[in-house]
RNA sequence: GGGCGUGUAGUUCAGUGGUAGAACGCUACGUUGACAUCGUAGAGGUCAUAAGUUCAAUUCUUAUCACGCCCA
């Protein structure tokens, strides 16, 4: 009979709907009243899944699909994230592209373009996850500018104001020039670059004398306050205090000494521009230096700088400035070097310091509680070494600039009245009553903060803003603090940090008590995935080709702790085959007439391959348990496969075939109800890793009509309900695997064609063989492919092989190259008396049977034996060969 | 410079204080009986190097070499 193919396009297409419909991945109350709940790292709108997400939320989805099977109330909450930055990107790009300017069409036309577009393309990647087969509540799905969350991000900002945790501040910050907004640090990247290091020589005033300074960014020498040596410096001792002067400029700065200069580093002095560098305007702090800044917020130089460069951007400025030093005398050399060079993650330009007024979180204070959670183990990290990547930066942490200066995001609650005086307030009216508190009902027109605030400052409270806070609502009371958050190690900051900053100080609880790190999936040569370089493997198409279930179990399977997933289309297609296996073997059930007619009384069960094909089933599936626990989905994937096709297919299957070749009707029976009742235990814990297809083959065997429940919703019981009778007659089954597949080398290894059949002849005084060949004689004739099993005396043609410890004779009916055998025996001889050598050197020596634990000692004794009488059978065998 | 991690079969990776496992690949054989997206049998490893602790080290410690990531 032929069977179709899995189709898994259609199936995982209709499959989805039928979740869908009947509302299966909502939260649901159980009589365990434990719940189990996880936020989805929020994805932006702008982005597309990749492989990084297609982990992530692989990963998630089985922690959410087991614990519901485990009979938890689970709640996953989806949503996205409006990212700010990207999103005002893309849209502004897309107005530009029709000639529209965003400018001239105001802010408030724009933010509803930005809206426009979010309804149309912001759900993108919400479908996307759904292919994945992500079981999220989404009825559930939130955004970071719904209504409710951004009442939420309003009390926020207001509270931390009114308790002095959000200030507005001038500072340096750093600046996108091509953004035209100030970004946090997190969104700075340093990277290496060749660069040029111009030495320049400042005149010491009244001498002849010169001091060189070395920089990379000559033109910052417009800003220039003061020239700074090191104190131990014994080479500029002499003119520390002396006034130097700025070349071109014409300014005199005076040489000071401060330990931020290196004297290793280029000549040891440093030209100081405290407007410019962060560092340099530390120095200009402690010194009580000027601040000259001489940039426009677009990168170009401004009044303050030398006349022919204002309007010049800082890159043709820095040009010009080399060519006047030089034709001044004062460029003294150029060196080529390696340095870093901060660039803006969004928009890829060179980030410049900045001196502007902008609102900053007080991230110290808040980050105090987080610390104290996970050094007294309240959250938890997994793998645990990234609790150090956590208190490194938290320890270190640096005030937080949370305003942008985009349109498109939370707005700040902050209004101006005419003396620049601030009320920050959730609405305009309360910031009215506020002004009219303080200046006794004077009239005033105010006018609101136009800068938006970081995305990130709204993600940070995403765990309970989906939740419903500020209001109290029963989800919170449930599902506050979640049990996990999983997530890549490079958004620990991000997230974890702040989620944590924020989730403590409303909640007065971490949001999460766990938080599982993923590692970064890579291409198959372990590079990282880029579109520059070509290697990106598009989830989607791989969902495409193999199946969203193939490429889940494959992410699953090798998500190892602390390692980076290499990601090959291959193994895909290994677990792709996975799946068509248990496919096939489904159909041999349904060929078979394997149905589950009625419950199963395990009681009942007499046949011991079931016994068997359960006791391993147990195991299994209690390791899977353990495994999934304990976030070992690489390890759980591996049991589960090792089962389903090691003993499942390739054993139990096979002993079936000879059962039901039988005429005892009573053990077919039970094999046929049984086969399938194991199946549908399969499907089980197989649902989490590839839960489209399992839910398929769920509905297909009428196992939702037998169980009165879908398979995304049935109980996965944790007991263990074995039974003693099943593990004597297990034992048995495992010795019968051993008797065939020595059946089977001996041929393979005699070249016996395995068609070929022989005849057993018993002739040693075997005890244990004897008997389970003599009770299965039926499985072992087929699988072994056996004629006759008797007894008999000495006969031709016959070869001895070893099992079990025990000598069995097969007997051929054509003549076979025996003596080939003997020298392949003497090998495995030697191989032998070799182990046995090392024992035995090992149990003569006496520290050793004193310090090593007695059960080493007796399992060393005992192999010395078995080993022993093995090499005397063997010599035996080769000795009768003649 | 500070921190973290990784070196185990051809490849990708598990693993353990008591002489090593899987998947893929490879070799040989096999097709009317669920499955060639398959079956059966096999080959393949000084567990990076060196020293130490130990009765015993691939596993623990230290050093070295190689590679990767994060922070400054």
């Amino acid at each position: 009979m032929k069977f179709k193919k899995y189709d898994h396009i259609k199936e995982e297409k209709l499959i989805s709907a039928f979740w869908e419909k009947k509302g299966c991945f909502k939260p649901k109350a159980s009589f365990l009243k434990k719940t189990f709940s996880i936020v989805i790292p929020p994805p932006n709108i702008t982005g597309r899944l990749h492989m990084g997400h297609a982990l992530n939320n692989s990963l998630q989805d089985v922690l959410v699909r087991y614990y519901r099977m485990q009979g938890y109330e689970t709640l996953w909450q989806p949503g996205t994230d409006h990212a700010g930055i990207a999103t005002q990107a893309v849209v502004e790009k897309k107005l530009k592209d029709q000639g529209i300017d965003k400018n001239l069409l105001g802010r408030e036309k724009f933010v509803k373009k930005v809206w426009n577009w979010k309804e149309e393309s912001g759900n993108t990647i919400i479908e996307q996850l759904k292919k994945l087969g992500c079981s999220c509540d989404w009825s559930r799905l939130r955004f970071t500018m719904d209504k409710d969350l951004s009442r939420a991000v309003t009390k926020v900002f207001v509270d931390l104001y009114n308790h002095d945790l959000i200030y507005k501040d001038e500072k340096l910050v750093n600046w996108d020039t091509g953004l035209k907004t100030a970004i946090s640090d997190l969104e700075v990247v340093q990277k290496d670059v060749q660069s040029k290091l111009y030495y320049i020589n400042y005149k010491i005033e009244n001498t002849s004398e010169n001091i060189t300074i070395a920089t990379t960014r000559p033109e910052t020498i417009m800003g220039d306050t003061a020239i700074a040596v090191n104190p131990k410096d014994q080479r500029y001792i002499n003119l520390v205090g002396k006034n130097v002067e700025v070349p071109l400029v014409g300014r005199k700065i005076k040489i000071i000494q401060d330990n931020y200069a290196d004297p290793e580093q280029g000549s040891g002095a440093v030209k100081i521009t405290p407007a410019h560098d962060f560092n340099d305007y530390e120095v200009g702090k402690r010194h009580k230096l000027k601040i000259i800044n001489i940039l426009e917020k677009d990168g170009k130089i401004n009044k303050s700088g030398i006349k022919e460069f204002i309007g010049l951007d800082r890159f043709e400025a820095r040009k010009l400035m080399v060519e006047k030093l030089k034709s001044l005398g004062s460029l003294v050399k150029i060196e080529s070097i390696n340095n870093k060079v901060p660039y803006g993650d969004r928009s890829n330009t060179i980030i410049e310091p900045l001196l502007t007024e902008q609102w900053f979180v007080n991230a110290k204070s808040l980050s105090k509680k987080p610390i104290k959670d996970v050094k007294n183990n309240i959250t938890t990290f997994f793998p645990k070494n990234w609790s150090k990547t956590f208190f490194q930066w938290m320890e270190n942490i640096e005030p937080w600039c949370i305003s942008r200066q985009i349109w498109w995001g939370h707005r700040i609650p902050a209004w101006y009245c005419e003396n620049n005086k601030i009320f920050v307030a959730e609405n305009e009216k309360d910031a009215n009553k506020l002004a009219q508190k303080k200046y006794k009902n004077k009239k005033f027109n105010l006018t609101r903060d136009k800068d938006v605030l970081d995305t990130w400052f709204s993600s940070a409270l995403w765990p309970f803003a989906t939740m419903g806070w500020p209001d109290n609502t029963k989800e919170l009371k449930k599902f506050y603090p979640t049990s996990v958050l999983v997530t890549g190690f490079d958004i620990i900051f991000f997230w974890v940090a702040r989620m944590s900053m924020m989730g403590n100080y409303f909640m007065k609880k971490t949001p999460f008590r766990k938080v599982y790190v993923h590692a970064l999936v890579r291409d198959e040569k372990g590079q990282k995935m880029s579109k520059s370089k070509g290697n990106v493997i598009d989830p989607l198409e791989l969902i495409k080709k193999y199946g969203a279930d193939s490429l889940r179990f494959t992410l699953i399977s090798m998500a190892s702790p602390g390692r980076d997933v290499k990601l090959s289309e291959n193994r895909v297609i290994g677990y792709r085959n996975f799946i068509t296996k248990i496919w096939s073997a489904n159909n041999f059930l349904k060929i078979n007439k394997c149905y589950i007619k009625k419950k199963i009384d395990l009681k009942k069960i007499k046949h011991p391959v079931n016994h068997w094909i359960y006791e391993e089933f147990q195991k299994t599936k209690k390791e899977t348990s353990n495994y999934i626990e304990a976030f070992r989905f690489d390890e759980a994937s591996r049991v589960i496969y090792k089962f389903v096709w090691g003993s499942y297919c390739d054993w139990y299957l096979e002993f079936l075939k000879a059962i039901f070749a039988s005429k005892n009707k009573k053990n077919i029976d039970e094999c046929r109800n049984f086969s399938s009742f194991m199946m549908s235990n399969i499907l089980q814990i197989l649902h989490p890793f590839i839960p489209f297809f399992t839910e398929k083959v769920w509905i297909s065997n009428n196992y939702d009509k037998i169980n009165k429940s879908s398979l995304v919703l049935s109980h996965w019981t944790k007991k263990d309900v074995s039974l003693k009778k099943f593990k004597s007659s297990s034992k048995n089954i495992e010795d019968i695997i051993e008797i065939i597949s020595s059946i089977r080398s001996a041929k393979a290894e005699l070249n016996i064609k395995p068609k070929l059949s022989c005849d057993i002849i018993f002739k040693d005084k075997s005890k244990i063989v004897r008997n389970l060949i003599l009770k299965n004689t039926e499985i072992i004739k087929q699988m072994g492919r056996i004629n006759e099993v008797s007894e008999g005396s000495k006969l031709d043609k016959s070869f001895e092989i070893l099992v079990l410890k025990e000598k069995l004779s097969l007997k051929f009916d054509e003549n076979v190259d025996i003596l080939s055998q003997k020298s392949k025996l003497e090998n495995k001889i030697n191989i032998l008396i070799n182990k046995i050598e090392n024992l035995e050197k090992k149990l003569k020596n006496k520290a050793y049977i004193k310090n090593a634990p007695k059960e080493i000692v007796l399992a060393d004794k005992t192999s010395f034996k078995d080993l022993n009488i093995e090499v005397n059978k063997l010599r035996s065998i080769v000795e009768s060969i003649n």
